[in-house]
DNA sequence: CGCGGTGCGTGAATGTTTTCACAAGCGGGC
DNA sequence: GCCCGCTTGTGAAAACATTCACGCACCGCG
């Protein structure tokens, strides 16, 4: 067992926040006692949508798209990579993790037939949003984009974003505020999160 | 010049919200006319600390690495990566973009001569944790993790981690809540932010 | 030089998230 | 069986964030 306290504890938030925020999905605890480690497991992953399998296709067999394959966690996490695709040749039929690379011309018709549903985009920028199209065309119902760039997706589709960049940037603000340049300019006003891991 | 309302829609966010979140930091439009797009800029990378260049070292050269090492967007927005670092002897000594793998071993020197203020780790979790007490003890102010690991850092060091697995969880829970299993059983309640790029 | 259209900056209002604080449930000791 | 210390679940309060709406500055035009 374990109490809000210390889940909070080791998340460096309140426990109140710990237990609000499993109190929008059920009532896991018991009072006296904390929640049982193994049980709460279970139920997280079912609010996470974790309890089956999803079908997932990377898009881009580059430096992200090997990163991406060569990660044991998303196999474990519940994700199985059925497909990867290349625009490029002399990619086109490597293997990587245990997939082989396809090409992208393939991918209507194969992200069809293997049921699809999550698209990682890891190409260079220029061809994110042509294959975003492609994936929401062939019916994926969320895409993670690596590409640093803005994509337009439909409103039933999900996306999110990873921009590299943009998180290094996140760091210069929260280092430029923690130690201004030289001058003895007073520190601007409020604005920034409270950078946490 | 670029009206509020302009970038607002660009952005998919409110006019409001982009007067709002300028206005922390200073007046920087004409009323009546808009931003000046020049010069908004201009303060903006001001105001994320992108005025000046940050030294950077990449700790890791397995593919998360290369991939980094590859992006030229890094360069361009101010970040000029200074050193890489690895452990593996076959690793060591090789080109990666514009620098000569080196040895972890000579972290400590290294990032304290080339004065690094950003570590990036890009290593196995497995050791990321020890990395990440080497680059504080070097003095770096900020550290980005693509570790999938939890790590500890002294509350005077920026700490920002990006866990590919958690990502896809996220697009997980977005979608088996936009399209429940096969029972009839009711949506859970709220919970969800919304699903923005 | 005055007028009308435009659009910023900002208090006030509204909405959302986090924190507080406490009744009620639980197990253990006696 | 009863008391006590512990911890959940949750309304109420506080803090925080977003949106509204309007005064005022500004430009262009006649």
């Amino acid at each position: 067992m374990i109490s809000s306290r210390r889940l909070a504890e080791r998340e460096g938030i309140t426990s109140a926040q710990v237990r609000k925020d499993l109190s929008c999905f059920g009532s896991f605890g018991r009072r006296g006692l904390g929640y049982d480690v193994a049980n709460l497991r279970v139920e997280i992953r079912e609010i996470l949508g974790l309890a089956r399998r999803w079908r997932v296709a990377v898009v881009g067999a580059g430096n992200v798209g090997a990163a991406l394959l060569a990660y044991r966690g998303f196999e474990k996490q519940g994700f199985d990579v059925v497909a990867v695709f290349d625009r490029d040749p002399a990619r086109i039929g490597i293997r990587l993790g245990t997939r082989v690379v396809q090409d992208v011309a393939s991918l209507p018709a194969v992200a069809a037939r293997e049921q699809v549903e999550i698209g990682v985009i890891a190409t260079p920028p220029r061809a994110a949003q042509e294959v975003t199209d492609l994936l929401v065309a062939a019916g994926v119902g969320g895409i993670l984009n690596f590409a640093p760039r803005k994509l337009f997706v439909p409103a039933h589709v999900a996306l999110r974003t990873v921009d590299m960049a943009m998180e290094l940037e996140s760091l210069s603000f929260a280092l430029a505020r923690a130690r201004p340049p030289r001058d003895g300019s007073p520190p601007r006003e409020r604005g920034a999160r409270s950078a946490r891991a």
